[in-house]
DNA sequence: TATTTCTAAACTGTATTCAATTTTGGAGAG
DNA sequence: CTCTCCAAAATTGAATACAGTTTAGAAATA
């Protein structure tokens, strides 16, 4: 969320894109408390740059704070998921509408083509590469918005919903690609109404249904995802 | 954007609200650079927290930030602007039409007398205390779609927008109400394509309207608000 | 055994200090 | 007058120190 510097890294921004990372993927636990001192060793720097990254986090929703006890991981709530669902097909079905109107036949078939080059062999990926192409796929189409609001509040919700997606990808590995065709040709054909529908109905997802994806999430964070692993 | 704690007023937290409020109306000026020094001292703390609230304030858009150089507040951009207005408009549709299927008819009636006392007697109050009805009506219909990570986003679009919507407002002081009141009218006939299309039209902006209201802001910022009251 | 109390250790919040970097302003040259 | 260079001052980035608060675990009690 806040750009990287041209200048050396800094530390702050080192230590703010490594907790980042283990935040989104839930290395550290659900309601996690952080550990300042042992953090800050661990990833050698000082506590002051470490509290100026996890203040930005916090900021982001990656993290939350209580006063007096510190930072800690955000839990993940099915409620929490939904909502950010709802937001996000919110504003992809604006995005998608957008697009229909400004987005130019080139930048289309540059996205046509990528998605001849992630279509094939979906099988063998990870369900981590497919969430990966997955989030491209939508990049480009919010890009054809040119609003870099849009964009920006796009990118917070999947890094706050990235690993309930590569959960509910395993469900879902041979439907999106699918849909995504189908999405692109419609905004090709600018044909709003469908365009929107399709998006719509690719993104949704009911309460319950996000509520037993969050089950298999936790169990993939205390169980690891190579089967009764406890630690 | 943080929530306040329950517990005593931290440092940062004071200091975090004092600054917000203050980029929020600019009263830190569009791209101005803030001195931590001065500023510490001048708010009765050290650097440690200030660069905390610092922090949270730039990864909430309300300041921006360069390694080396520090902490600056936001511009103000007609492009920026133009696009934080596409968000919300988004957003809000989205709600009203949430809110046609969601709201209690108790619900709508609060909304009702809140607009009846508030309809009164415009033309004496300041477009600071219109903003404020403005928004909270704006917040109630919001709360009526049970999200609260949309009423997050808007929220912060509306701390980033507010200075403009002062402006704005006091070229349209007597439509707003009204129009209220219409989409109010929509929401409780249960209208979901009207309040869609009234709302819409209520919140869009066109980016040269957005910019000349732009130039206006900046007289005020620099001439203040009494006239040429040069500081 | 479970619960409560208490104390020391650990942790968080913040001030201070130090090192690195940027800015400012004056001097000199063209 | 403008531009460049340079040194000193100022500022930012981060480490360390200190004070206040919370937590963990042991001891006492029911």
């Amino acid at each position: 969320m806040i750009p990287t510097e041209d200048k050396p890294s800094s530390s702050v921004a080192r230590l703010y894109d490594h907790i980042k990372d283990q935040a989104i993927s839930f290395r550290i636990k659900p309601g996690e408390r952080l550990n300042e001192v042992d953090l800050a060793k661990k990833l050698g720097a000082s506590r002051t740059p470490l509290r100026e990254a996890l203040n930005r986090l916090t900021a982001e929703g990656l993290l939350t704070f209580e006063r007096g006890r510190g930072f800690f991981c955000r839990e993940l709530k099915p409620r929490e998921i939904f909502e950010l669902y709802q937001l996000r097909a919110t504003l992809e079905v604006a995005s998608v509408r957008l697009a229909c109107e400004s987005a130019t036949d080139k930048e289309l078939d540059e996205v046509k083509d990528f998605l001849l080059e992630t279509g094939t062999d979906r099988g063998s990926l990870s369900s981590e590469q497919l969430v990966e192409f997955d989030e491209i796929f939508h990049e480009r189409i919010v890009s054809f918005t040119r609003n870099s609001e849009m964009a920006r509040v796009l990118k917070n919700v999947n890094e706050r919903i990235k690993f309930f997606r590569w959960v509910d990808m395993d469900n879902r590995r041979n439907e999106t690609q699918h849909e995504h065709r189908n999405i692109l040709q419609a905004i090709c054909a600018r044909d709003v109404d469908k365009a929107a529908e399709l998006m719509n109905r690719h993104i949704t997802r009911r309460l319950d249904q996000i509520t037993a994806a969050v089950k298999e999430g936790y169990a993939r964070i205390y169980m690891g995802s190579e089967g009764l692993d406890l630690d």
